[in-house]
DNA sequence: CGCCTATTGCGACGGATTCTCAATAGATAA
DNA sequence: TTATCTATTGAGAATCCGTCGCAATAGGCG
């Protein structure tokens, strides 16, 4: 359990607000806090179930809304149509480059992008909460395998 | 019709490519391109049967689609349940803030956002072709009216 | 242990998009 | 111009993702 400490502040903001601790949210938690990287809410249900873990659909929809609210997930929009949910690891956003051709995503970390994004809402009178940032094009793999970069 | 040239453009590279130049295909075509910004297959329906056109949801659809493959509209996601789409200016491209609590979009254009992207890509191997930057957050007006930044 | 009520599971529902298929109509050649 | 070939269209069914309603279940507290 390599999220000890995210698990207990999960389990503690429950109980702050009312709301029980249920195996089944634990049991979301813990796969999504397992992936490296962002994964949607089918993935999740079939993962959790490969392992044998009783849950529903909605559960997983309802759950992921609250981790949303409560802060310890991001939901993103990559393009696809699915929603991609990602646990958020603090003090360390990131971004993605998607691959149009093979939907392969690599992440990225660029400490300009938040000075930016600080200066464009100035500029706009906007108060930030996250940003998404996606770069989309063609992977190295599929360059090699002569891919063409796009249109058309 | 301000977007002459690159309605020639369409219709050669339908011929090209053994499609034909349908009257539903060129009203789209207008309407997108005189669209300022972004717009969803819904509204480019209402706004093309209202001006008297007879066209079918699915082609719409279809429609929006071959343009995006012959790359001259680019089709986002903003967040929000639908796709939207919007022409493709060259040399021109802008982002989104989007703001949670009213859903509105406001375009920027930030061109240090082209450099960071070119070393990024660098650093990756990576081919880019175009790239989407949304900042989420309140707007102004949001903001004004009292609105609680985020998270809980 | 027992109660109160938050949460779950199931299946129905809803919006956005895609598909199917028969009818229509561009494009080409004669 | 007309005949022919086949891409495209329209209409509605189907699908996909996500949400909702409600009865049954089960945390958490006394």
């Amino acid at each position: 359990m390599p999220h000890q400490p995210e698990r207990k502040t999960f389990i503690q903001n429950l109980r702050d607000h009312g709301q029980r601790v249920t195996p089944e949210r634990l049991a979301l938690f813990d796969e999504i806090f397992a992936q490296h990287r962002h994964i949607d809410a089918e993935e999740l249900l079939t993962s959790l179930l490969a392992k044998g873990h009783r849950i529903s659909r909605a559960t997983v929809y309802r759950n992921l809304d609250l981790m949303v609210d409560s802060g310890l997930v991001r939901k993103v929009r990559l393009g696809q149509r699915r929603f991609h949910f990602e646990h958020i690891h603090p003090g360390q956003n990131h971004d993605h480059l998607v691959c149009s051709e093979c939907d392969r995503v690599v992440e990225f970390v660029s400490p300009a992008i938040s000075a930016m994004q600080r200066e464009i809402c100035r500029a706009h009178g906007f108060s930030p909460d996250h940003h998404q940032f996606q770069i989309l094009g063609l992977c190295h793999d599929c360059l090699e395998k002569g891919a063409v970069p796009s249109g058309t």
